[in-house]
RNA sequence: GGUCCAUUAGCUCAGGUGGUUAGAGCGGCGUGCUAAUAACGCGCAGGUCGCAAGUUCAAAUCUUGCAUGGACCA
């Protein structure tokens, strides 16, 4: 009749419990926080520390935060806290953006909903209502944000539309101005005629449209090459209309065109026998079923570099168009549709400009706002260019140079608003110049200072910067910093007086922009000028030099005390071409440096199958839904458990696969909660008294310290992390507690053993706690208080810095012979297996391995007590040949196993089966060690 | 259409400069314990390294092409 000893048992006691509950549980840690003012406390803590300051990419202020936010933040919030806690002062101040379209589009929608346009709303009262919508979303972004655990100084974030920022942001614009780069230029942008207003990317979409083809032909006029003599270049275009713009012909140098003459054609042939033509030989055939031509005359082949110097008349030379029409090399024809050649309008389209820039040719306005040709266009004047195609075609015909025409079904762009087709136009913008002052150079020596992380991202921004034009940073919209400039009428030139700019600024600061447009311009002129001279540009600025910058006046000024340049930015890899490129060029123009000293960047969230997340997929998650589910820990393992370097992926299964490993840690903490029970510092063990398992923990220890060093330097995470896990699973929870556990619960409440176990349970917690910290740091800190909350109720581990781990820790050979050591048990553990699998034997307690090998391995367990390592009741070496039928294994060939039941009897309180038991008249049903432990109680 | 990046077990990730049978953990399956118990232990099965050529004695690794996915640009 066996007693129960369950009392008499050092069983695990903890309030820790092992269900979370983290979407019940993390909302009263946030208020615990705020009640302690934990980020006031580490401010105030690390005050005179080295600064590490994240400069945050301010989020747009428009809607609830998508699962990219969350990575974003998240990642910025992990690097914050790791830093923090290596002993650095890593004060993060959030921001957002403000200005700028979307934001526009909102509040235009609401007055389109009240049939009322626009323009017909003052200016002040409009940008009134963006400013209350983008103050509306920043409260809810901000509330989501602090419910992802990101720690910051939310109650004082920066944003582009403070009067400061807007002061500040006009103010590094007239440094532009002042120093020359600054000038007004034309560019062709998207315009929709029927709003009368240029359109950015965003605005635009594409339909199918069936547009107006023609094949016209540019009489050469000068050429240097007799194959070309008489003949006419021959363009296709899809814009009849941008005809009267035309300036130019571009062809492809290494194309192959041919000289030709048709011989036969169809009646209705536009096309006249025996006139020579050029074209693409490649075009051929499908030109000829265009225009209707039967047959032609091959006369001569050329490349098309042979082109290069002639000059053709245009088109309806004779009718007021007199101009010369110069053919160009260019990298953009094809001979995948038209002839190979390409007219060019450079009013009229991005290449065109371009190619026109490069060869000094005019820019014609032709096109006004309404998209009628303006009265100076001979022929077409006030004509719709909508409507102008067929009277065009008919011109051209006349002057016996129209070949053919046609029509095209293709996708062409479309005004997000009206849904009317899209042209280019050309119009008057303002544009920071790349070359005047070096700009280009200066940013890319910038570039090869800064590191990237990965490193990938450098090469990616320095192809940009080499490549980009001049930068365009005027906008015709309403919701935002204006151009606070002014053009004296008489000469053009822009207005360049430090004391308006000065004046100018300070009525910013006290008043916002919006005093740009609510002042007469005298207030900003003085008396110096007659402000009849002068026409104030109402223009918007780029909404990216505003967020390039931030670094001014979140940095350099305000009350954040901050350091600049930054340490660190951190963005998704669309921002190379975004923050990244606007904040580097603003800095290098102003303040000749990067704002940054580092750059890191992260890939995009894709959906679990790799495609983008999408509505009509039906496969978006969302952060508030996973949070709302399993909490933010949740969503923050899976931050640190993906490789941010390339696309990351979410969906249910990997989020089901981050609640178990979760489940995973917590049990871990939960263990060595429950275990260190009454534990106190006066238990504590010095090292030197320790049994070579517990200093094989330490080792541990000290190698996971060093990875998480590591881990933090290289920003670097996800492997980290994974070691982590492993570490908790494989070495603790399989090995170190599994086999501790005897000692613990059934060896008397203070022997050394237990004391030694219990030291090293108490480093552990001190480690994991902090290491868990910058990742899980909820349940980090739900761990921490659960042991430490009586002793300072402002405490929290997220005051704590990463523990120093001793050097006197590390010992490689012991870490040598306790890997040897574990595969001995391994196999030990599978040839019991084998024993469980044909039911011999249960418990492995009923196992009692005989292990035949040599000398060696039973000198690897001198000192120590292999049955408990094995957790077998006994083991027995023998250096004798292994009898038939001993487990062997292919990973330790010199040794096998052979697998015995135990014979005595069960201990009815550690439950170990030993001869010894039943020996003792008092306790029969107990070994030694339990009788004497039983006595403490 | 152009430029760049990615593709290793169901999932998340490792795999310096090419060199034995490609590794972990999770999940799966089986199983033990019933004193971490919606926990813990033990064992097992999963891979034509996206596809196809090429270089080489030898390719997950180097080259090229293709496919799929992604970013930026047009």
């Amino acid at each position: 009749m066996s007693a129960n000893y369950k009392d008499t048992i050092n069983l695990p006691v903890t309030d820790f419990p092992m269900k979370a509950q983290l979407p019940i549980n993390e909302p009263n840690l946030l208020n615990h926080w705020a009640d302690i003012n934990l980020f006031a406390q580490q401010r105030k803590q690390s005050n005179g520390r080295e600064k590490f300051v994240l400069h945050d990419g301010p989020p747009y202020a428009n809607g609830h935060l998508h699962i990219g936010h969350a990575l974003n933040k998240i990642l910025k919030d992990v690097i914050n806290r790791t830093q923090q806690m290596l002993g650095k002062d890593a004060n993060y101040v959030p921001g957002w953006d403000c200005h700028g379209l979307p934001i526009e589009w909102k509040i235009e929608e609401k007055y389109r909903e009240k049939k009322l346009d626009k323009d017909q709303v003052p200016i002040l009262e409009f940008r009134k209502e963006c400013r209350e919508f983008a103050e509306h979303w920043i409260e809810v972004q901000r509330s989501e944000f602090k419910r992802l655990g990101v720690l910051g100084d939310w109650a004082n974030p920066y944003s582009t539309m403070t009067f400061e920022a807007e002061a500040r942001i006009a103010k590094e614009l007239c440094k532009f101005l002042m120093d020359g780069s600054l000038y007004k230029g034309a560019k062709p942008v998207m315009w929709s005629p029927v709003e009368k207003t240029a359109l950015a990317e965003a605005e635009i979409e594409y339909y199918e449209h069936t547009s107006n083809t023609i094949y016209v032909c540019f009489p050469i006029i000068t050429n240097n090459t007799q194959k070309t003599t008489a003949a006419s270049i021959v363009i296709w275009t899809t814009t009849p209309w941008t005809i009267p713009g035309n300036r130019a012909i571009a062809y492809g140098p290494d194309i192959d065109y041919l000289v030709i003459q048709p011989t036969k054609i169809e009646n209705n042939s536009l096309a006249q026998p025996g006139k020579k033509l050029v074209i693409a030989k490649a075009r051929l055939d499908s030109f000829c079923k265009d225009c209707k031509i039967l047959d032609v005359k091959i006369l001569g082949e050329l490349k098309g570099r042979e082109l290069g110097g002639s000059i053709c008349a245009h088109p309806i030379r004779s009718r007021g168009f007199e101009f010369d029409v110069p053919a160009l090399a260019a990298d953009f024809p094809t001979t995948t549709e038209g002839t190979g050649f390409v007219h060019i309008a450079p009013g009229h389209g991005a290449d065109d400009w371009d190619l026109g820039v490069k060869h000094n040719i005019e820019v014609p306005d032709t096109v006004g706002e309404d998209g009628c040709f303006y009265d100076h266009i001979p022929l077409f004047a006030g004509m719709h260019v909508y409507k102008s195609d067929k009277y065009i075609s008919e011109i051209i015909n006349e002057s016996q140079n129209l070949l053919g025409k046609g029509t095209i079904l293709h996708r062409y762009p479309h005004s997000w608003r009206s849904k009317k087709p899209l042209i280019f136009r050309n119009t008057a913008q303002w544009f920071i110049s790349m070359g005047k002052t070096r700009l280009r150079e200066i940013a890319l020596a910038a570039i090869s200072k800064t590191r990237f992380v990965p490193n990938s991202g450098k090469d990616r921004l320095r192809g940009m910067i080499q490549t980009r034009p001049d930068w365009c940073v005027s906008r015709q919209r309403a919701w935002g910093v204006p151009i606070a400039v002014f053009v004296e009428k008489s000469t053009g030139k822009p207005l360049r007086d430090q004391n308006v700019i000065d004046r100018t600024i300070k009525i910013f600061e006290q008043e916002g922009a919006d005093a740009w447009f609510a002042s007469p311009p005298e207030r900003f002129l003085g008396e110096k000028y007659d402000s009849n001279n002068f026409e104030q540009i109402k223009d918007i600025l780029d909404v990216w030099f505003e967020s390039g910058c931030t670094h001014t006046f979140c940095l350099e000024e305000g009350n954040w005390n901050l350091k600049w340049p930054a340490s660190l930015y951190l963005e998704g890899t669309d921002q190379h071409r975004g923050w990244f490129h606007s904040s580097l060029l603003e800095s290098c123009g102003t303040r000749k440096q990067a704002p940054y000293e580092a750059v890191l960047t992260h890939g995009f969230v894709m959906a679990e199958d790799g495609q983008k997340m999408s509505k009509s997929l039906g496969n978006i998650v969302s952060p508030q839904d996973i949070v709302d589910k399993y909490g933010a820990d949740i969503l923050r393992l899976w931050v640190v458990s993906s490789d941010y370097s390339e696309d990351l992926r979410i969906g249910p299964e990997i989020i089901k696969q981050q609640v178990d490993i979760y489940r995973r840690l917590r049990n871990t903490l939960r263990y060595i909660l429950g275990n260190l029970h009454d534990f106190n510092s006066l238990e504590r063990m010095p090292f030197e008294a320790l049994p070579e398992q517990e200093r094989w923990v330490l080792h541990r220890i000290w190698e996971m310290d060093k990875a998480l060093r590591n881990a933090c330097s290289a920003f670097e995470f996800h492997n980290y992390f994974v070691e982590l896990h492993n570490f908790c699973t494989v070495d603790l929870s399989a090995f170190y507690f599994d086999v501790r556990k005897d000692a613990l619960y059934c060896e008397p409440k203070n022997s050394p053993i237990r004391s030694s176990i219990r030291t090293v349970l108490d480093e552990l917690f001190t480690c994991l706690t902090a290491w868990f910290a910058p990742f899980i740091c909820f349940t980090a800190e739900e761990a921490w208080l659960s042991r430490n909350s009586s002793a300072d109720p402002r405490n929290s581990i997220h005051l704590q810095k990463f523990p120093k781990i001793l050097d006197t820790w590390e010992n490689e050979k012991l870490a040598k012979k306790w890997r040897k050591i574990r595969q001995v048990r391994k196999v030990v553990t599978q040839s019991i297996e084998e024993k469980r699998a044909s039911k011999e034997i249960g418990s492995s307690l009923q196992a009692r391995p005989t292990i035949f090998s040599g000398t060696e391995y039973r000198d690897l367990f001198k000192n120590l007590d292999p049955a408990e390592i094995f957790i077998t009741s006994d083991v027995v070496f023998k250096n004798t040949d292994p009898p038939e039928g001993a487990y062997r294994s292919s990973e330790l060939p010199d040794m096998c196993v052979l697998i015995e039941s135990t014979t005595g009897n069960k201990c009815g309180r550690c439950w170990k089966i030993l001869e010894e038991v039943g020996k003792n008249k008092e306790h029969n049903d107990l070994c030694g060690r339990c009788i004497e432990a039983v006595k403490t109680y």
